[in-house]
DNA sequence: ATTGTAAATGAACGTCATTCATTTAGTGAA
DNA sequence: TTCACTAAATGAATGACGTTCATTTACAAT
């Protein structure tokens, strides 16, 4: 598949002229409600047209008279789920323990909507409104850390591709290194999978995401220091 | 979707005593040459079972004699292009260096091919030899560089996370973080967009690629250093 | 010649997203 | 009240797609 079709949530709730009752059974509010249900529930196998239209007790060609396409719920979703990325850290914390909590949160989120990366990645935030106060809340926080201008989205977008990379990961299953016939040919590769050695308490996943994210925010404080000296 | 349901590669081309003389039309290496060619001109929407079959003068279901999915086909193609992956520098050149040049090479090639990164992610390396290849050869460049076995494949698989995001931001389209009509909302996020600024010859993935990679690098290096201490 | 079998065929299925002509049911105006 | 308007819902239809399966083909060993 090619890089996203894309466009910006297309049909809208109807603008309705003031003390008009609504009689409609549908909106995006309610739309999102239950694609998230479904989702959360079935996972994104059952997210279809059809699945959709039937939770909501609806003819699934209903669905386009508030939504141009699936692309469009997929949009939804998403904006609603960058609600529950923490980053109130950004105003209570240092920017280094802020910039880990926030990645903790995102990461967290996002592994468990896995086909919501690529609509992330790829599609402009224009009507994304959660998805925008997220940002805002992130760059204020460079910001009262004394990032320069110029480098705070390059930072955000290099600290959130480590995190969808990372969400991938969260669901690897736990053979995925298994080398099986071909052992022989890799001794050092399998030599490390089977010595992987992680700290108490973190499964593969979050030891990888731990080391890496550690040396990225080390990484990008000292860039900051030389930055600003 | 769900995590990706996993198999190996399932019917293999059929184990043929000695001297008998292949009648066959199709096998592993026809699919994959196929699939990559149709891939490369016509990107991953027109890889279908039929655009296959058709590309490969064959019906459809006769591909179903040597694969056992279309997940299959995607993960020939995903080992075919492992080999294009450049690994030489862990050979030739200090780790530092050779972690860079393989990063880079690595988001290059599947920044073309966005849609095998779950493939990549999610499925055991089990039957994939380029991909146990460039493994091997990684990890022979850590070790090399001094790094204790315990660490390497979680350096490893933090390094691909980074790769992974940053090969989909490699396809983000120039007016991603365009707030639209919510510009009022985010008035630092929308400044630091607008001054956004990258070194010659860079684009917008680049720098952030470049910030990125040049942290976590830095990063894991420090964590070696005080880890062989 | 006969038999066995891997591989190819073509018709079918079920599942999708999406479109469209039509109907429904409130609303504001007459 | 009546009427006309319209947003929203319906249900049937379409075209792609992945996949299955009964059947046939053509070569190789016997």
């Amino acid at each position: 598949m090619p890089p996203v079709p894309v466009k910006g949530v297309g049909t809208k709730t109807a603008p309705r002229r003031a003390g008009r009752p609504p009689r409609a059974l549908l909106g995006h509010a309610q739309i999102t409600r239950a694609a998230l249900r479904l989702v959360t529930r079935d996972g994104y196998k059952a997210l279809t047209m059809s699945g959709l239209a039937k939770s909501l007790n609806v003819a699934p060609s209903a669905l386009y008279n508030h939504v141009s396409s699936k692309q469009d719920v997929l949009l939804l979703v998403e904006d609603a789920l960058m609600g529950r990325v923490d980053v109130s850290a950004f105003t209570e914390r240092p920017w280094e323990e802020a910039v880990r909590l926030w990645a903790h949160s995102y990461r967290d989120v996002f592994s468990a909507h896995l086909p919501l990366i690529p609509v992330i990645a790829l599609l402009p935030v224009t009507n994304a409104p959660q998805t925008i106060t997220m940002y805002e809340a992130v760059t204020d926080g460079f910001l009262r850390a004394g990032w320069p201008q110029e480098r705070i989205i390059n930072a955000i977008v290099a600290l959130e591709s480590f995190v969808f990379g990372s969400a991938y990961d969260v669901n690897a299953p736990g053979d995925i290194f298994a080398t099986g016939e071909l052992e022989d040919a890799a001794p050092h590769f399998t030599a490390a999978v089977a010595r992987r050695g992680n700290p108490a308490g973190h499964n593969d996943a979050d030891a990888a995401f731990a080391l890496g994210l550690d040396a990225m925010v080390a990484g990008l404080a000292a860039t900051l220091a030389s930055a600003t000296r």
